[in-house]
DNA sequence: GAAACACTTGAACATGTATTCAAGTGTTTA
DNA sequence: TAAACACTTGAATACATGTTCAAGTGTTTC
């Protein structure tokens, strides 16, 4: 971040590699509805209406980056978002896309049209 | 990110189209190192060993997405960190990616090897 | 105004990746 | 133990994307 605290190359990958993760509207719509609490697959499946073949190959790589965590509960896989930081940057990042947003309208609607 | 406060699908895709654009080492280089102040194409290829070329497709990028702004000096351009939540994320999701790999490293520790 | 400097852009290519489909694993129920 | 349920995995594919190279734009200097 600064010279006091450089980050390692293996950092670099590591973070590049979990916002790659974040940067797919699946997995983000999974990530946003795990926040609620713990879904099974099933559940995500339906509620996003994504094949659950597709849930599960994301939910993997999401579990790679230990993005969640998983509990089973008798036939049913349980994922939770696995820690809050993930949920922190989620809605820091949500605020920098509204204002952006906010942004754009105001100088559009500031446009003289000729 | 909860039932009260719904993202849209234009929001929706904004955010992952933002997060996917960190999900890259180059680029989350050129942004890291932008956050030290405004930098110059010039500046930031040699310090971050890239051509020329690459950064300015980047930074287009970036910019096409708010993540940075720019301005000119004279002959050269200047691009730093359009806003805070930025940087906000930036360190938030670097909290994650060291704990966790801090949890690996502990329990990596710990296994007993036969 | 031509040359030099700083940056941008477009095309091309090689690599990566999201999705689907079909088959496979693990757990419970009858 | 066979069938049903819940989920995972591998292969195949169509599409996206990072990088390079060559050519182009805008600004200053001579």
């Amino acid at each position: 971040m600064n010279k006091a605290d450089p980050l390692s190359t293996q950092e670099l990958n590591f973070l590049s590699e979990t916002f790659r993760l974040l940067g797919d509207p699946s997995r983000l719509r999974i990530l946003l509805h795990c926040e609620e609490g713990p879904k099974s697959v099933t559940d995500i499946s339906e509620t996003l209406e994504l094949s659950q073949s597709l849930v599960s190959h994301h939910l993997r790589l999401l579990r790679g980056a230990r993005l969640v965590t998983r509990v089973r509960h008798s036939k049913q896989m349980f994922y939770e978002i696995s820690d809050q930081h993930v949920g922190d940057v989620l809605l820091d990042m949500l605020s920098h896309v509204r204002e952006e947003r906010e942004g754009v309208a105001e100088r559009d609607a500031s446009v003289q049209h000729s």
